[in-house]
DNA sequence: TGTACATCAGTGAACGCGCGTTCACTGATGTAC
DNA sequence: TGTACATCAGTGAACGCGCGTTCACTGATGTAC
């Protein structure tokens, strides 16, 4: 019994990485439950085994994502090294990989325009994850003695999300480069991390 | 027949205004052509005699937007007081009013995470647009004699997009509020456009 | 150990619906004489 | 000025298709005795 739902966990486990990886690379709207479902190896009908609906999938998808953006925080920081944190943050966050990789990358960045109409529930969870994303670079801040944490960790959170939307919206490789190199260099300046990294 | 030209013509914008603002509102997957010609008063079938098909459409549509946007910027920006323009710019783009006014607001904020999925021909718009939002703003920094006028307008930019598209996805009027107020304090700061208004 | 049975994850046909697109047509308007 | 005709913007029925969802079913697995 018990490896009986272990077994439809992880198959639940596997529609989910499957929509969330498909949602960031096309939009919520972007892939049906069969193409998920064929996708996953599965046939169509046995999607409502696992969720209510599709607004249920949505919901659980954007969580799922933000589970992957939570990894990628805590690769980047250490505790007592909030300066290498939000450096390390800065140059992966702002990098050309993550800019490529937007089926595994930052669902802030991959649905930040159609969050807003995402159905009630997957709105929710995006607030969620959104707002663990802001309050991770917020601590960093604090331990940095910033005098308005709260207002920076908005503002970078802003400046990052934008310019990586932005920047994959640019065919143009060099431009497109070029719009996240801008936004490295503006964000570790008006931190004041370059001259320490530079230091080093 | 210039007046029959003409009235084609009315119908062409016509439908590019509702499409303009349903595609902004709902995205660009959001409204399909027969509630698109409805709403414009007419039936599905003479969508064809207007666009070829439609991604067509999506391209005039986004191209229309960026109308919008171009003369919001033209509302905020007077020759020769670089300062203030920047000022109007930054309390318009980032308030309450705009946040709201997502069907007629910066296409950029509405539809900056789906761009990169948009069809070609609305992409290059797209991208066209947004060059043009960049250009005004580093017009002023460089009137204002700053340093990095690429680089900084790039960075308000993205900025600015990010964090009007983040403030629409916050459920909570008061946090949703912030996250814009944030962003105003901290782009004025970093201008150094603060004292100034102050000092006024 | 071996047979009978219950469970339930997953299958696949079928549904009603809205999508983008085509096309033969209508009927108002502007022109020719 | 009045009639006949051409133009063409817009109509609406029809198409094939993929969507989300339902449901009777199959067949592998785990349990009871």
């Amino acid at each position: 019994m018990p490896e009986e739902s272990t077994h439809k966990q992880r198959t639940r486990a596997r529609i989910l990485d499957v929509a969330a990886s498909a949602m960031r690379e096309h939009g919520h709207q972007g892939i049906g439950v069969a193409n998920l479902m064929k996708r996953a190896g599965l046939t169509h009908g046995g999607f409502y085994a696992h969720f209510k609906d599709r607004d249920d999938l949505v919901a659980a998808a954007v969580e799922r994502m933000f589970e992957d953006s939570k990894a990628m925080l805590a690769r980047h920081f250490r505790s007592g090294d909030p300066r290498g944190s939000l450096i390390r943050l800065i140059d992966y966050y702002l990098s050309d990989d993550h800019r490529r990789k937007i089926a595994t990358g930052c669902p802030a960045a991959a649905l930040g325009s159609e969050a807003a109409r995402l159905p009630a529930a997957g709105r929710e969870q995006f607030e969620v994850g959104l707002a663990h994303f802001r309050s991770v670079i917020r601590g960093a801040l604090v331990e940095l003695g910033s005098d308005h944490p709260d207002a920076a960790a908005s503002s970078i959170v802003a400046e990052m999300v934008g310019a990586l939307a932005l920047s994959r919206a640019i065919a143009d490789e060099t431009e497109s480069r070029a719009v996240l190199q801008r936004s490295r260099e503006q964000l570790k300046q008006r931190l004041g991390l370059l001259e320490q990294s530079d230091g080093n």
